[in-house]
DNA sequence: GTCTATATGACGATAGAC
DNA sequence: GTCTATCGTCATATAGAC
């Protein structure tokens, strides 16, 4: 489960007009795949979501799993890109910040990349097991280290930092993998720019503070 | 959806053995239901884990789906009653902590439920899209004007109440949800009590200090 | 109330014409 | 490469003996 984009080919060439259908198909796919579940999601209703003969997808992918996983594969590395910030030369806040932000600007552009995550997570990761157990855990212990400097040298609270990135990905995630539970709280059809925009400024007072650190977000913009 | 319990019927009796044999269906479906999703779960599956012919049943709820909406229900009535801590003339540090507390010990003691509940959200809230709208919604209000008091009496720093919650359940139920991601990322068959610990220490040091009140956690117990 | 045996339909997957 | 027609399997649900 390890993506390797070799040179891509040529605009126009054969190779190149099927990795755009690929794409398409996964495209279309990620919006039933995480509105149904990986059972619930018919090759008929992933077919007419991609606006062909349900032949088609079992000629590009074989079978249903191989359509998932390839999907789940092309997830994942929207899942490990945010993370960037977080290196030791930087100043906590600011990089706790911009991570906090890549996660909810995910959650609001990404939704469904989001469900099918949480959806493969939720069922214990038949299918990611090894990928979980494998780079995310080498990320973490990457990034855990660096929060244990900024604690060493006293430029943060002294967070367990594992449990501090679960509680960021729960708290980002939540809006789009629970939106549904949101928007009916909130009583909104979808939720709105200032909705997004409370939500990140919760999200960053809770960890930035919780660590220790300054937040300096306006109380309640545009209230 | 509305539970509503009459008396119930005499022990030994028929309605009883009948609620008994309901009772235990529901709760080896749950973790059926946990593991595979609606869509996944069959009856024979359903049927297997209850130790019964898949025929019984359909004796006792009709449909899987009637099966499904009863486990559902039995759910909420979890996921209502922790919220009473919170009240006006409580101290807002304690009444959240022992929200947060007993939100951290539902997890780890129903992950099955929590799950469920999950899976239902995740996928839109089909069945339980008019409880979220009705008794959650009302709910959160009635609790937001609480904070909003505190908040209004300086006694905790203007937090937007109901993304607070959001906040809450998302760290809370992460530890049931996406216990297979933590269990992979921490390199353990199962979580430990420190684990738990842990967690909940890191929860309550993010809401506390988030919302500028005291935490008072030893900071790092049993390290 | 309980269980075996089965009806009915939807599913993933494929064969084969174009 | 694309699509229609269809195969075999497994799902939910039920009929009917006990």
């Amino acid at each position: 489960m390890m993506r390797k984009e070799a040179e891509p080919p040529a605009t126009g060439s054969r190779a190149w007009q099927r990795r755009q259908r690929v794409a398409q198909i996964l495209a279309s796919a990620e919006r039933v795949f995480a509105e149904a579940g990986f059972e619930g999601a018919s090759m008929s209703a992933l077919a007419a979501a991609a606006g062909l003969p349900k032949a088609n997808l079992h000629y590009y992918f074989g079978t249903k799993e191989a359509l998932y996983t390839a999907l789940l594969d092309s997830i994942l590395d929207l899942w490990l890109s945010a993370t960037d910030s977080i290196r030791p030369e930087n100043d906590p806040a600011e990089a706790l910040a911009a991570y906090i932000h890549a996660k909810m600007r995910w959650s609001r552009t990404r939704p469904y990349a989001s469900k099918v995550f949480a959806n493969e997570v939720l069922h214990g990761a038949p299918y990611l097991g090894s990928y979980l157990a494998g780079d995310l855990r080498t990320l973490v212990r990457e990034k855990s280290r660096v929060l244990e400097g900024w604690i060493a040298e006293g430029r943060m609270d002294p967070v367990d930092p594992p449990h501090l990135f679960f509680a960021i990905w729960a708290m980002t995630q939540t809006y789009a993998d629970f939106g549904a539970q949101i928007r009916a709280v909130l009583d909104r059809p979808d939720l709105t720019a200032q909705d997004h925009a409370r939500g990140t400024e919760t999200v960053l007072r809770l960890v930035l503070k919780g660590c220790g650190l300054r937040f300096g977000a306006a109380e309640s913009p545009g209230k």
